[in-house]
RNA sequence: GGCCUCAUGGUCAAGCGGUUAAGACGUCGCCCUCUCACGGCGAAAACCGGGGUUCGAGUCCCCGUGGGGCUACCA
């Protein structure tokens, strides 16, 4: 059987929105699920849409999404160059051959005609004119240097079909098909040519895109068919949305991959989320890490309709990542936003990354939750009443101090010591373990909710602080 | 406008002629519990509409409605 090799020919233009990551995870996965090859491509034919950097946004996300190409512009390959602009020379040869073929044809028809064709709405195909021309007509034209496009030769009547391994059947009638444009004037070829001849000389075996090409895949196939060339399997993907109207778009300032990882996602969440964007598992297992999507892979998985990105499920599925973490690896990730938090350095770093792990789904949380712990100042006495803990102002002005004693003389400050022996005040008192605690903590922090208990919050800050607080607590009680 | 295409809970989705119509996220409730979170348990919540075909339709066909795409010397 024929190696399987797909692609992936992304056009720089400076930002890897989600959609276009899922079409590249997709054929790298069903590359690495066939145990074929996939290829990285660059489709820079439109010099006006020319964007610094914008490569290198392509190489860096694949890297740190972990797709890796087998083949591409910065790694090499037997079938480069992998850049469309550096082969130029390439797409000139077969459009002259295609028309040798009868599958295309100079035009040298100017602007103003080709306007003068469409109606009020723009819309309005060319009529083939050029076509009529003579071999003399065309030579001679060529020789004075007139200006020129390459254009397919669409038949006028039938109509194309193709299997769509998603979508099915696929038929468009040709007279519904323009004789596009193949060659620019500027000697570049359009997309509609260049992928097909990239496609055919790459060896790629399944094109896999968006289901934006589905209705131009005939014209496609009319080139291979005319080059006398095999057409591949195409697998047209459905649409990411944003919302049931609108695409996930740059244009939107919807976020791109990039921005996701910035604000804190987990990589292997975010990938593991698009995966399942358009794609569903044959089991029920929804987290998977990139090996384990390699083997579940499968087209016959993939879904026809547009989907929604849904911003809270990949933060549920980036928080599972988290919890799945050794101590040492979250350490790693979070440390970078621990250390945009007012409490960073103030505090035992293990002790708040311990708390901070189940508390936690997207990393530039992290901030949010720990800086009430430098935010420590008044304390809102309403906050002493809790229904459920049975406990007030009142209990409060009983508990604290008592309590302060009990931090005071507290041989180890450390949080089962320290409850144990809050929790043993409590029993002297003749009170609820939770009127203790509760106010304990609130004194302690200012806080209705912390992320931890009162011994908790209490071993955090240290005998010092924690006595500080409980005396400035205290006071404005009095 | 023409052509292509899609349509199951709020969201992602399973289903591929006969099911009490899975599962996940989210939401709500309960439990656990020194608050919150984690974790455990449970609940509410869906086949776009109309015609066919069939003993029987979410599943097949047609029409409608709604969404998306293409219709560029953009990809």
């Amino acid at each position: 059987m024929k190696e399987v090799r797909t692609r992936f020919a992304p056009s720089p233009t400076g930002y890897m929105h989600i959609g276009n990551l899922r079409t590249a995870l997709y054929g790298y996965l069903y590359a690495k699920k066939e145990g074929g090859k996939f290829i990285l491509r660059l489709e820079d034919t439109d010099s006006k849409r020319y964007v610094a950097g914008a490569v290198q946004i392509i190489y860096d996300t694949l890297k740190d999404a972990g797709i890796r190409y087998d083949e591409g512009p910065d790694i090499g390959g037997d079938y480069g160059p992998y850049i469309q602009s550096e082969r130029a020379a390439i797409y000139k040869e077969y459009a002259e051959k295609l028309v040798e073929l009868g599958g295309a044809y100079y035009c040298f028809c100017d602007k103003e005609r080709i306007d003068s064709l469409k109606d009020e709405n723009g819309v309005g195909r060319y009529d083939k004119h050029c076509l009529r021309l003579s071999k003399e007509e065309i030579a001679e034209k060529l020789a004075a240097g007139v200006p020129y496009v390459i254009r397919q030769n669409v038949p006028e009547e039938g109509s194309g079909s193709y299997e769509d391994l998603v979508y099915g059947t696929v038929t468009v009638d040709f007279k519904d098909i323009e004789d596009g444009i193949l060659l620019k004037s500027d000697g570049m070829p359009t997309y509609n040519f260049a992928n097909v001849v990239d496609d055919h000389l790459m060896g790629i075996t399944h094109v896999i895109r968006g289901s934006e090409y589905l209705s131009s895949t005939p014209k496609y196939n009319l080139m291979y068919d005319a080059f006398g060339w095999e057409r591949p399997t195409y697998i047209h993907l459905p649409p990411i949305m944003k919302n049931a109207h609108e695409k996930l778009s740059k244009r939107n300032g919807d976020a791109s991959y990039q921005d996701l990882v910035d604000k804190g996602y987990i990589k292997e969440a975010i990938i593991n989320y698009i995966a399942l964007l358009g794609w569903s598992p044959k089991s029920n297992q929804e987290k998977m890490s990139l090996r384990e999507l390699e083997e579940n892979f499968s087209l016959s998985g993939i879904n026809k309709s547009p989907s929604i990105f849904d911003e809270p499920k990949l933060r549920w599925l980036s928080g599972e990542y988290i919890r799945a973490m050794s101590a040492e690896e979250f350490k790693a990730v979070a440390l970078p936003f621990l250390q945009r938090s007012k409490a960073y350095g103030k505090y035992d770093e293990a002790k708040l990354l311990k708390m901070l792990q189940s508390r936690v789904d997207v990393l530039e949380d992290i901030p949010s939750k720990i800086d009430f712990l430098e935010e420590y100042g008044d304390i809102d006495s309403a906050l002493y009443f809790n229904k459920k803990m049975k406990s007030d102002a009142e209990i409060a002005k009983a508990v604290l101090p008592a309590a302060a004693e009990v931090l005071k003389n507290l041989e180890k400050f450390e949080n089962a010591e320290l409850y144990a022996a809050l929790v043993a005040l409590a029993q002297e008192k003749g009170m609820k373990n939770g009127q203790v605690l509760w106010c304990v903590r609130i004194a302690l922090t200012g806080r209705e909710n912390t992320p931890g208990g009162a011994s908790e919050m209490a071993e955090l800050l240290g005998r010092e602080r924690s006595l500080e607080r409980l005396a400035h607590a205290m006071e404005l009680l009095a």
